[in-house]
DNA sequence: TGTTAAACGTGATTATATAACATATCAACC
DNA sequence: GGTTGATATGTTATATAATCACGTTTAACA
């Protein structure tokens, strides 16, 4: 099976087993617990490659009995992304996941607009023209969200052009 | 009468009337209606020079006569965004006033997580790290949203420290 | 002044997220 | 093994954010 990840069409099979491998590593070590709700709802994000939302993740949970409400997915996705394995793509209001989990990094994402793909790629922190900004003005930057908007290659050749959507910024 | 403005006190009671005089010829160059409720929601944000959320501004349009359903406020938003003279802080769900209304720029933004307060500051489109990334995946980046969250100055000394929320990205 | 497009008023609905509280599970310790 | 405390889950209800649909009003302009 193959699907876009960072764009780029490969087989990830194998790479939504890796990943979860990782992440029940990465959670032993820190005396963290994986479990089945949290298990499945990162292999979803994994599944997809694409930014999903917290009630399509839900109806997925639902249909399989492993939760029917809200806070059930916002807890899993709560836990998730506060240990850095799965990323909210704020102007989505939805969720992907990590392609480094672990690695404690700042991310910045590429989302295609028409078909909510993201790649994930790594940027400075602090270092660049908005860190220096931040510390003239004496402000002490904690966290950063960097979502770029535009269409990715696959949707560019798909053709039936959509206009973009109004800049958000 | 002043207010936090990217951080700094100053008197900003000649600045908002300034800003919407400012925005009122821009209209008028444009064809565009600045219509009582555009004024007045922009007029709102300008005073609180922070993000303000949709419901928030709504609450005082409906005291003051102006309108008291979702959509005349959204409207409102949806024009004043999409001609660049409000920004929408996707971290927040809020809006925030622009700082440079009428030049086509793109912004990145400074957020305090304790009062909100918002600085604007401009950012290079596409000559950076992540504009040369997306060019090699072939990505087409239309719009970015850029936002740093943390604690301003003035916050930083007001004490009664808040733990940083848990890492959004 | 008649025509048309844009803006507004309003009620309902959809989408996203959290509060509050009861129950269950698990590990540490006695 | 039983108790205890911490963490996770189940469930109901509700809060918050945003949009749809449709009819009316207003503004621009021929």
């Amino acid at each position: 099976m193959t699907d876009t990840y960072g764009f780029h069409s490969h087989d990830h099979s194998a790479c939504i087993a890796d990943c979860v491998a990782h992440v029940d590593q990465l959670c032993r070590a820190q005396g963290l617990q994986f479990t089945p709700v949290r298990r499945r709802v990162l292999e979803i994000l994994l599944e997809a490659h694409r930014a999903r939302g917290a009630y399509e993740i839900l109806d997925i949970l639902r249909n399989e009995g492993l939760g029917s409400q809200p806070p059930v997915v916002y807890r899993a996705l709560d836990f998730l992304v506060s240990h850095g394995f799965v990323h909210k793509i704020e102007g989505l209001n939805a969720f992907v996941a990590c392609a480094r989990p672990g690695e404690d990094h700042a991310a910045a994402f590429l989302i295609c607009r028409r078909c909510h793909a993201v790649a994930e790629t790594p940027t400075a922190t602090g270092g660049g023209r908005l860190g220096t900004t931040a510390r003239a003005a004496g402000f002490q930057i904690e966290a950063a969200v960097i979502e770029a908007t535009g269409v990715c290659p696959k949707c560019q050749t798909d053709g039936s052009e959509t206009p973009p959507s109004r800049a958000r910024t």
